[in-house]
DNA sequence: CATATTTGTTTTGTATGCGAAGAATGGTTC
DNA sequence: GAACCATTCTTCGCATACAAAACAAATATG
């Protein structure tokens, strides 16, 4: 491939990654339309769903947000009693947030729409294409981080 | 492919998208550090640019935004003069935003510099890897919409 | 002309996000 | 063990984001 020709594909491919994410964005936010939730109520839900209870800290980090940013997100949270903070008994400057009863039902039907809506938008792709988009984005993810 | 094999692929693509998403966001957030817009104003530009000027609505829809959220946005942009109103003359309801030459550059700038950073992203992958993953995000995008 | 519709703005309220400063706990050094 | 430093998290102040509801202006429609 010429280097014109590949630039050319890079710069499409960023086009296509702003939109699709664009996408997921928006459809996201349509789909916690019914639960009260926010977006990133969501993923912060999601993260202590599939890793466990977490710090303040690590969740930030997983994030991508500044520890200032976390425990207001964790206050409103625990208001709404989706998690819960437990101190840590070896380390008191340590928080665990524990994902509650409430917030783990609501994340599990959250996660299972998304997954619906998606299997409606595959429909038109072939099984063979299905396990390329799988695996061209298990690449990128890795490749971006 | 079986029914539980097709699922499995389908919840595992579900789970890129997200993160792959995530790190579009945080990712385009580090590179306006250097620039003095945000996310959502380098979205707006971004859709100026390669649409031409349009209507509050219009990007409202573009943007999946309510009206007043682009007011508020657009009344920002034009304070740092980024963008400008411009008063329909055939219909003096609409609004048209204008594009401005600081606005221009600015994006202009952004967008290559988030192409330069896909390029280094991509560098593991084949030229094969590139033309497929382009074409299956067009796909992915279009089947999105 | 009277009324309805379209297009944006204003108002109000909540949520998001960050940096800087502060508080509490834990570790280290002497 | 006192003084000092590092860490973990919270508080505070500020700007932005986002939306619903009320409002205003212009236009379309009967």
């Amino acid at each position: 491939m010429d280097e014109v020709t590949h630039v050319a594909h890079v710069a499409r491919i960023e086009k296509e990654l702003r939109y699709v994410s664009g996408l997921v964005k928006q459809k996201g936010r349509e789909m916690l339309n019914n639960y009260k939730i926010t977006p990133p109520q969501f993923i912060a839900l999601q993260w202590l769903s599939e890793e466990g209870d977490m710090t303040i800290g690590e969740l930030s980090s997983k994030m991508y947000l500044a520890f200032s940013t976390t425990t207001d997100l964790i206050d409103r949270m625990e208001k709404s009693e989706l998690v819960q903070r437990v101190k840590d008994e070896k380390d008191r400057r340590v928080v665990r947030i524990h994902l509650l009863e409430e917030g783990k039902r609501i994340i599990d039907e959250v996660i299972k729409k998304r997954q619906v809506y998606l299997q409606d938008v595959l429909v038109n792709f072939s099984s063979k294409e299905i396990v390329t988009l799988k695996e061209n984005l298990i690449k990128l993810h890795q490749e971006m981080r």
